[in-house]
DNA sequence: TGACAATATAACTATACGATCATATAGTAA
DNA sequence: TTACTATATGATCGTATAGTTATATTGTCA
């Protein structure tokens, strides 16, 4: 494979930082499996409106989420179901390092 | 599947936070197929010596990278083929963004 | 209309962190 | 030893951004 130009690290780049908050990753998590409002993600994620209201606008930003609109209400829902397989990748690896720091443990106790 | 418990998104939204910086990208991308130095990875991403290594420090101390030593030379190799897993999958998704702009473009103009 | 609810956003503060410079630490070679 | 190379790291600075507060916007209902 050729090497990544310079825009395209970029954007990679941008797209791993949006995940790359807690709050984010909740948002997320709590979408996974039904669309939500904004309060029913605030109730969730125990943050304030404005800031779930903003980490929505940089997910929906990106395309990560969609946005339905009705009455008072707005529902989202998670757009790009690769997402969770970007969280269950990102998951493996941290659970592959802890076993590997609990095998070096168990041999040097 | 179960929601993710708060520490689980602490440690997930870590480690996309380290791949979520351009020149953390470009270093991985420089090592996709082969080990590298330190001094390589500073002649293929024309950042500082200081610079690369203290993103190498980041990526080492996750395990995404690994790192020999070889007389005063430091040889890093990417240690979680996952991230290009990673990397292909957000990829894909910037790809199908694009698409589908394009796609309103056209219907638009 | 007015009052209220749900959401978005602007302004602000505090903090995290990327980049740079200088320096420290090895390792090698004369 | 001295001189040089390769790498790591501490100090500093500037900027990006998460969180908060207050407010704007929009929709519903009386």
């Amino acid at each position: 494979m050729a090497r990544m130009t310079p825009e395209l690290t970029d954007i990679v780049a941008e797209r791993f930082r949006a995940l790359g908050e807690p709050m984010r990753i909740r948002i997320l998590d709590a979408l996974r499996h039904r669309e939500r409002s904004v309060s029913d993600l605030v109730a969730a994620t125990r943050a304030t409106q404005a800031n779930v209201s903003k980490h929505l606008t940089v997910l929906h930003g990106l395309g990560f989420v969609a946005r339905r609109k009705e009455g008072t209400h707005a529902f989202y829902r998670v757009a790009d179901p690769d997402v969770f397989k970007l969280c269950d990748l990102v998951c493996g690896g941290a659970r592959e390092r802890v076993r590997r720091q609990q095998q070096v443990l168990r041999a040097a106790g």
